[in-house]
RNA sequence: GCCGGAGUGGCGGAACUGGCAGACGCGCCGGAUUCAAAAUCCGGUUCUCGCAAGAGAGUGUGGGUUCGAUUCCCUCCUCCGGCACCA
């Protein structure tokens, strides 16, 4: 028999797989389903790297698994390929985008398909052809033709909320506007205040440097998440999607999933909701309220100032000051004296202007509190005591009402404030009940109230909503649900995305195209750069954007059909010029899987019933994908999915019912020895543990630190693990003198010149020693690092299966089958004395493998795949100490290996199975364990005296408790060592172990 | 600062619901094979003491519950991740 050879194998099988296209998913709804989902990856230059393949075994494992079960398995795959780093990298090579992606497409197809992953690949998308954003443009259409009902707490059409306002059920906002007293014009704007999908001029997030904006998630220390370009705040008109009024639906959806606490949590922080009440606090002279926000409502009688945020409209209203108050000290009144002498207008102005030319990381960084008094003053609605207004950046505009009353008592940074300024702070929380002065301030946590006349001595949870309650009964304020989450900023002002398919009218309202206008197409165009300016590259397509149109249906929810130019009834309009941001195709990729080829809808709706609505296992049964898109692509296609499913065209509120991160995989760990400049080793507890990084004389960056107690410089430099004596505690050079080393992991990055590419892997080693590796590594889950030795590990098991079943050196087959009367190996008969042995070795094997079957299945269905593959490791160490194998555990072996090294498994597959075997192993049913035959006849029960390791004593398996204990106590051992005492306990767990206490 | 998660041999990691700590793999040591090497096979490998049989210690730290704790509870330490003036 030939060796293994994984490269030629792989390349026959690939082939097969594909031409019988082994591994298609039906809709033959008889049968069970699965749906195991990747994250679909950005085709990006770079090519498939180990982190990709990581997860995608992991998921083809199961779907190979699922499948053996008899599931009817949905595994596919697509590309994301709209984005910034293809457009960016076709701007700088003067290529279309198009072009790029497609090539990137090719080999990210081609190395997938080396993987051997099982995707059904005519269900292949590619969010970039038009046949699919045809469909995310159809979605986007359907938000803009939504409107959340909060009474409902559910999207509806735009139709029936312009019915509510036609029979007077449902009023205008604004009181002095009356519905049927509005033209068609004035009416669509009426209606674009409630679209989920609507256009704002508000500050977004500029980055000048990529020429567009970024929605708050794409922003990170005020920088830009692609490319790390500062990003300003600046006013524009953009499109954004009403994610906060799902705010509440997002967070409670979350309950019933199968996720990780820590990734419900990131989410619950996003959304974050919080529980509190509205106050309204006069202010002197003056007509308007000022209301706030707090979630202590109980702490109001502590309030001793106000803040508003230094872009509050309040504060635009400056009037003369009116000092600050009487019963303050002097010298907190001498501290603001400078603020009083160049009067409160001035001091405002010029604060704001300070505030204004900040940068948001400035900002944050800022660790004292800054402010100046507005010289208006607020009464405190509960004792109508005059307290002064400042205005201070530590507040921020975009939460609750931009104000907050400050009570420096009870919350540290109204506290910082009022030392920094001298501020009165007045105590109105006991940390006890009985003592009113307990417990040092600021006092942030629960306790009693004290010090307020309405609420003395209740306990803080009652007070807050005592005082809710008095606050509606008085009409001074009510209770509040704040949430942080803003709105979704859905435009991008860059070429390499979908349009949208609206157009502007001359009133300057907007307008959904007719549904027949889609796929609304990305005109060709030679340059499509950013413009410099914050028009977007579309705006340079002047045939494109100037059309006419008929307005179809209702005049005040019409949809545009393009004409050409002199139709009658036709009116110009524009195109809008902006582009949906990346995250538009994957909020919904996983239903156009279901159906992709489908051109009269995103998904037919029986399959999707079939597919995501099963009662029992609704939605995607498994998800598996990176943590870096926990608030982004997770948060937004939870969003988009509960619209869909509001308007009825899907059948489950949630998309992805259970999902799992896999973790980063870590470079190969780097040893870094530190010299003296006199070349002189240095044990790393000698080295300064701050180090740096320096521009050596050949160019490179190395690494240097200080000698921690001489000062001397001292430079790091790399080691080969085999200049490394590992042996030690103390990792230390050959032939030199035992000096502890630095041994650490770093993310993969082209610039450390430590990515490893799966291709060379698989070339190497083959794509089955390269998934059997990733997966063995630990728990999926995990950080790990990675290890060319542990890559040649596994692949010596793959070799050792193969010599295993077909003999270290030719023609020495090892795996015999029985016909009715005999024993044969290959075509030859065994004889008596051969006939004995396979008979024990048979013998041997069957409880280990009954054992090693039943662990793999559980492991698989807990994702524990290291530990499957040690079982399989076990069992195959068994093998090799026996000298026939049974051909039926030689074929669950391969059975149960398949999941993991699916090459392999077919291959060999085919040898043992000659003319019986199928099409292909995967095609071949899971193997059933019988429980009783998974523990051995006889067991070894380890005796403890007082919880201490004393023997052990052979029973059979499942004994009664008296011949176990019996057994025990007439151990020789345990006799010696029980020394005559009494035994005062016996505690007996079955099969287990026996504990005697005297 | 707040909120999560995790600390087990030289390394990656295992241990089901509280029941033999260190499975499996890497590395290392010894042996077989070989002219030699690679590859392969066999044996050993938590630490300390001991020639050995064996004895003692041991899952970040200190305490607690229990016949029995890597596992449950409390204290502290370290590392990783997230959030971060959100009232």
């Amino acid at each position: 028999m030939a060796v293994y050879n994984p490269g030629l194998i792989e390349k026959k099988w690939r082939q097969i797989w594909l031409e019988k296209k082994i591994f298609a998913a039906s809709n033959d709804i008889s049968r069970p389903k699965y749906y195991v989902l990747d994250m679909f990856p950005y085709p990006s230059g770079d090519g498939l790297h180990v982190g990709h393949t990581e997860g995608y075994t992991a998921t083809d494992i199961v779907a190979r698994y699922k499948r053996a079960c008899g599931f009817n398995v949905m595994h596919p795959m697509g590309w994301d390929a709209f984005g910034l780093p293809a457009e960016q990298y076709a701007i700088k090579t003067n290529q279309h985008p198009g072009e790029i992606t497609q090539k990137n497409i090719a080999r990210f197809r081609a190395q997938l398909q080396a993987v051997g992953f099982s995707y059904d690949w005519d269900r292949e998308v590619d969010t970039t052809d038009p046949g699919y954003y045809k469909w995310t443009q159809w979605i986007f259409l359907l938000l803009h033709d939504t409107w959340f009902d909060e009474k409902l707490q559910k999207g509806r059409p735009i139709a029936e909320l312009i019915g509510e306002f036609e029979s007077g059920v449902r009023r205008l906002p604004e009181k002095n506007k009356n519905w049927k007293e509005l033209t068609p014009t004035e009416q669509r704007q009426e209606l674009e205040k409630f679209r989920l999908a609507y256009r704002v001029e508000a500050p977004v997030n500029w980055c000048p440097a990529l020429g567009t904006v970024l929605a708050n998630e794409e922003v990170i220390d005020g920088k830009s998440e692609v490319g790390g370009f500062p990003v300003e705040r600046r006013p524009m008109l953009q499109w954004m999607l009403r994610i906060t009024a799902y705010a509440q639906r997002l967070l409670d959806g979350l309950e019933k999933l199968d996720w990780t606490e820590s990734l419900k949590l990131m989410q619950r922080n996003w959304i974050g909701r919080s529980e509190g009440a509205l106050v309204d606090f006069a202010v002197k002279g003056r007509d308007e309220k000022l209301t706030v926000f707090t979630t202590r409502p109980d702490t109001l009688f502590g309030a001793t100032y106000m803040v508003l945020a230094p872009e509050h409209s309040l504060v635009d209203m400056s009037l003369p000051g009116h000092g600050l108050p009487n019963q303050w000290p002097a010298e907190t009144k001498e501290k603001w004296k400078n603020n009083s002498q160049i009067g409160p207008q001035a001091a405002v102005a010029a604060y704001q202007k300070w505030a204004a030319s900040r940068s948001e990381r400035q900002r944050q960084e800022s660790t004292s509190k800054t402010g100046v008094f507005t010289g208006l003053m607020a009464i405190n609605p509960v004792n109508n005591e005059e307290i002064p207004i400042f205005i201070s950046d530590y507040v921020l505009v975009g939460y609750g009402t931009g104000a907050i009353m400050a009570v420096p008592a009870h919350d540290a940074r109204d506290f910082d404030f009022a030392r920094e300024f001298d501020l009165p702070i007045k105590r109105v929380v006991s940390d006890s009940k009985t003592d009113p002065n307990a417990g040092e301030l600021p006092l942030e946590a629960d306790g009693w109230a004290v010090n307020s006349p309405w609420i003395d001595g209740l306990a803080t949870p009652e007070a807050t909503s005592r005082m809710c309650q008095l606050l509606e009964i008085e009409g001074l304020g009510k209770r509040q649900i704040n949430y942080k989450i803003r709105d979704w900023l859905f435009s991008r002002q860059r070429y390499w995305g979908e349009p949208f398919p609206l157009v502007h009218l001359e009133d300057r309202t907007t307008v959904a195209l007719a549904e027949n206008e889609l796929p609304l197409k990305l005109p060709a165009m030679q340059d499509f750069k950013p413009t410099g300016t914050i028009d977007p590259p579309l705006s340079k397509a002047k045939d494109w954007i100037n059309v006419h149109v008929i307005l179809e249906g209702p005049q005040n929810n019409p949809r545009a059909r393009v004409v050409p130019q002199g139709t009658p009834d036709a009116v110009p309009a524009l195109r809008e010029t902006n582009t949906m941001p990346q995250w538009a195709g994957s909020c919904w990729y996983y239903l156009r899987f279901l159906d992709p080829r489908d051109d009269r809808a995103f998904c037919d709706k029986k399959i999707e019933q079939y597919w995501m609505g099963s009662k029992e296992n609704p939605g995607v049964d498994l998800y598996v994908g990176g943590v870096e898109h926990a608030v982004l692509h997770l948060l937004y296609s939870r969003f988009w999915h509960k619209v869909l499913f509001d308007r009825g065209y899907i059948s489950t509120n949630e998309p992805f019912r259970k999902l799992v991160n896999q973790g980063t995989i870590l470079g190969e760990p780097e040893y870094t020895v530190f010299q003296t400049q006199s070349g002189e080793y240095v044990s790393i507890e000698d080295v300064d543990p701050e180090w740096g990084a320096q521009t050596g004389p050949d160019g490179k960056l190395q690494t240097i630190s200080k000698h921690k107690r001489t000062g001397e410089l001292l430079i790091g430099k790399a080691c080969e693990p085999d200049q490394v004596e590992k042996r030690d505690e103390a990792f230390a050079l050959k032939k030199n003198q035992e000096i502890r080393i630095d041994v650490q992991s770093f993310k993969m990055s082209k610039s450390r010149g430590n990515v490893v590419n799966p291709d060379d892997v698989i070339a190497t080693y083959g794509a089955d020693a390269l998934r059997l590796f990733e997966m063995f590594m630990g728990p999926l889950e995990q950080m790990k690092p990675w290890s060319t030795a542990g890559v040649e590990g596994v692949y010596r098991f793959l070799q050792r299966v193969w010599r295993n079943f077909l003999g270290a050196e030719d023609g020495n087959l090892r795996v015999v089958h029985k016909t009715d009367a005999a024993w044969f190996c290959g075509s030859r008969q065994l004889n008596p004395q051969e006939v004995q042995t396979a008979e024990r070795d048979a013998a041997t094997i069957l409880r280990p493998l009954h054992r090693t079957v039943r662990k793999v299945t559980q492991d698989i269905e807990r994702l524990s795949f290291n530990t499957a593959i040690s079982a399989m490791m076990e069992f195959n160490n068994i093998l090799g100490k026996v000298t026939w194998i049974e051909q039926d555990a030689a074929l669950k072996l391969l059975r149960l290996l398949e999941p993991f090294a699916p090459y392999f498994a077919e291959e060999m597959y085919h040898i043992l199975a000659g003319q019986n075997a199928l099409d292909s192993i995967s095609q071949v049913s899971w193997p059933v364990y019988d429980e009783a035959l998974c523990v051995d006849e006889e067991v070894e029960i380890p005796v403890q005296i007082n919880g201490k390791l004393t023997g052990r004593v052979k029973v059979p398996a499942g004994a009664a408790e008296e011949l176990v204990i019996q057994a025990a106590m007439t151990d020789t051992q345990v006799i010696s060592r029980l020394g005559g005492r009494a035994v005062k306990k016996k505690i007996y767990v079955k099969d287990r172990m026996v504990n005697l206490v005297v």
